[in-house]
DNA sequence: GATTTGCTGTGATTCAAGTCACATTCTATG
DNA sequence: CATAGAATGTGACTTGAATCACAGCAAATC
């Protein structure tokens, strides 16, 4: 992928002038990240700001015990909230960035964001419009991790992110392990979830993804 | 309190430049919400933007076993990140906010902040900062209902709230009920959890307040 | 000062979920 | 096809916390 493709997944590039998109081509550096390697580590200051074109980022934060609790993932086209409050707010990085799926990304230096934010109101709107979004799950996710037992945000999750073709059934490719980390719970924890919703006929576990059978079920 | 005194507590007004703030008070709406009033309930949608003179906003999210947690809390001078959020993202309200102590505000309309914003590199930035500030917070706050156990949230919530003048102990003025809200737990526990801190000489308990005597135990 | 109302203290119980400790599969790869 | 390394399955145990059910206390109000 090159500059102009990665861009062009991204709603600010598409909503941009041609002038916009001119200077936002002149300034992007292209960068790759394996899966597995860190974009940004907790309490690191952020120097740039990336626009995600393939692959996805996961942002999650990590306990004493090891375990870990995903807060949000950057899929292509998207933005890193924790850059854009780390940049915007001059503080450092509230949580850790890793390559969940190699990634590929164009990023811009802080400083020149952070001046487009004032001239360009396309950009301004798309920050916002980031913000906004992310907050709102975030808060969300205070709920569901307060209120909600494991199962049913375990249920909850195969049906947000089983994915399918027309004719196939919708599965999700990940481990358990996976999984307890994206929950902030323990693997054993989700095997034995899972393991009961197969007896209930919701799901059918293959090694490394779980066929969603039936989704009312897990409703 | 006037327009004007409200006004002037906000970093907002004071970062202004004259032309600006002649028109925040062209545009300023004085509003009282008295203490158990509701601001906002979620889902609804916002319409105006609030700066906060006196008292405090609390903003909750409430669980179905009618158990709370606050997210945070809107002080004088401060503005309701919710109401930003949704405002700029043309989203329903994520939560609830009410008035844990009676409120004096100014509100603006949403468009006319949104205009704003666009004008004025103020106002962007005061709207930046604020962001960023709560999503960290935010984040923080996932990571410690996920890893951290309800004692230790308790300690750092009382050496986090404890205010006491020079020559007088730090105290919090809340009942039991009001603190097992703001963690998002059961009113018994929190009592249990305060004498236990008692018995280790850390707190003294009142009726309606906790006198903080050792905050190094708490750590 | 009597009463009502709202706080606080505590025991008993239950339950979800984390932890430990292995056994049992898969499946990729030499 | 043999096997190492991952992924999964499960039993046993422990524990933090929520819930239930009252009892005692303080303080405001009549």
């Amino acid at each position: 992928m090159d500059k102009k493709a990665i861009l062009s997944r991204s709603p600010l590039y598409q909503n941009a002038d041609p002038q916009l998109r001119e200077i936002m081509e002149n300034n992007a550096l292209i960068t790759r990240l394996e899966t597995g390697s860190y974009y940004i580590h907790e309490g690191d200051t952020v120097e740039n700001f990336a626009i995600v074109g393939e692959g996805q980022l996961r942002v999650f934060k990590s306990g004493s015990t090891g375990r870990e609790i995903t807060l949000y993932t950057v899929n292509p086209g998207e933005s890193c909230l924790l850059n854009i409050a780390s940049i915007m707010g001059g503080t450092p990085s509230p949580a850790t960035a890793q390559a969940a799926i190699t990634v590929q990304a164009v990023l811009f230096p802080a400083a020149t964001i952070k001046h487009w934010v004032a001239e360009f109101p396309a950009v301004r709107d798309f920050i916002f419009g980031t913000l906004a979004t992310r907050v709102s799950a975030m808060m969300a996710l205070v709920e569901e991790v307060i209120f909600r037992n494991v199962d049913r945000r375990l249920a909850a999750f195969l049906v947000e992110r089983a994915e399918g073709r027309p004719g196939v059934l919708p599965s999700v490719s990940m481990t358990h392990e996976q999984i307890a980390s994206e929950l902030g719970s323990a693997r054993e924890v989700v095997s034995r979830l899972l393991k009961e919703f197969e007896r209930q006929g919701a799901v059918e576990l293959r090694r490394g993804h779980i066929v969603v059978v039936d989704s009312d079920i897990l409703q």
